[in-house]
DNA sequence: AATGCAATTGAGAATCAATTACAATAATAT
DNA sequence: ATATTATTGTAATTGATTCTCAATTGCATT
């Protein structure tokens, strides 16, 4: 069976909620998925400049909410005062390891989170959406640097 | 042998980096240790308020880095804006079940991360120096009442 | 105890990401 | 085609956090 495209899982998202299909959102998605990798909203604007697309901030600003919303976009957390995304449709869940000296990030899979989150749903009654975990630490280089 | 309290640890980082030793940031850091849970700039400033402090969130915002930098206290992402934080030392460090409806925090014990951050350090040639995991949900009653 | 230096403070201004109001536009249903 | 109403861009606003600056104060040294 073949997967939905990232736009199709939109579209049929939007037509469940009664809004609208606009240009704008599907450049912005289709952007998003041309991103390999994190962004945070400055650059996916940057971007989409770059291609002639007339996207305003505010409007990518109002479209994050919808692709998280149905699961094509996830939020991550970097701690440096603004948010950053990435794509999440198709992907393995992964988490990040991120050098404090640097800013640069990795990405890992960690098989056990699954069970722990079967564990926290029996445990607690929760119903479990999702979970973020973050690592982060020292690279060789900037070990060295110190 | 007894821990040493968490005033005892300040001090001593304020002397090794000369710092200096203020009656403002001993009230902020012993109201902290004051508050079972998690808190937020906001409440932390209300809290002095009330008990005839005049510390002021300027020295707020300043005074939090130094009690992270020492490892008294750590940041909490609830991916609602602001941050918010805890005091850890003498804690066990846990990890947070979150339920998206009505903001309820429940604390858990993940003993694997120990291990998997030695993985990590092991593969990568990082130091790693701490992580973060938040999980999130839907608590009992929430479900009940969507 | 007095002095000098530099760290720290409070108040308010500045910054910056994110949200919102508003008038114009455009997507869907009829 | 028309009516309805969601969506857009622009600009203003919000709200958390950081910064500036003058006044204060901790601490080392007389």
């Amino acid at each position: 069976m073949v997967m939905k495209s990232e736009i199709q899982v939109f579209r049929e998202y939007i037509r469940g909620r009664r809004l609208r299909r606009t240009p704008e959102r599907e450049q912005i998605l289709q952007e998003i998925f041309e991103i390999h990798g994190h962004f945070d909203v400055d650059e996916l604007h940057l971007r989409l400049r770059d291609k002639a697309s007339k996207v305003s901030k505010a409007s990518i600003y109002r479209a994050l909410p919808l692709f998280i919303d149905c699961g094509l976009v996830r939020e991550v957390d970097f701690s440096d005062g603004h948010w950053h995304y990435e794509h999440i449709y198709g992907h393995a869940h992964h988490s990040h390891l991120r050098c404090l000296g640097c800013g640069e990030v990795l990405e890992f899979v960690e098989p056990g989170l699954g069970l722990l989150e079967v564990h926290l749903a029996r445990e607690y009654g929760y119903r479990i959406k999702g979970h973020q975990l973050q690592v982060h630490g020292l690279c060789a280089t900037c070990q060295e640097a110190e």
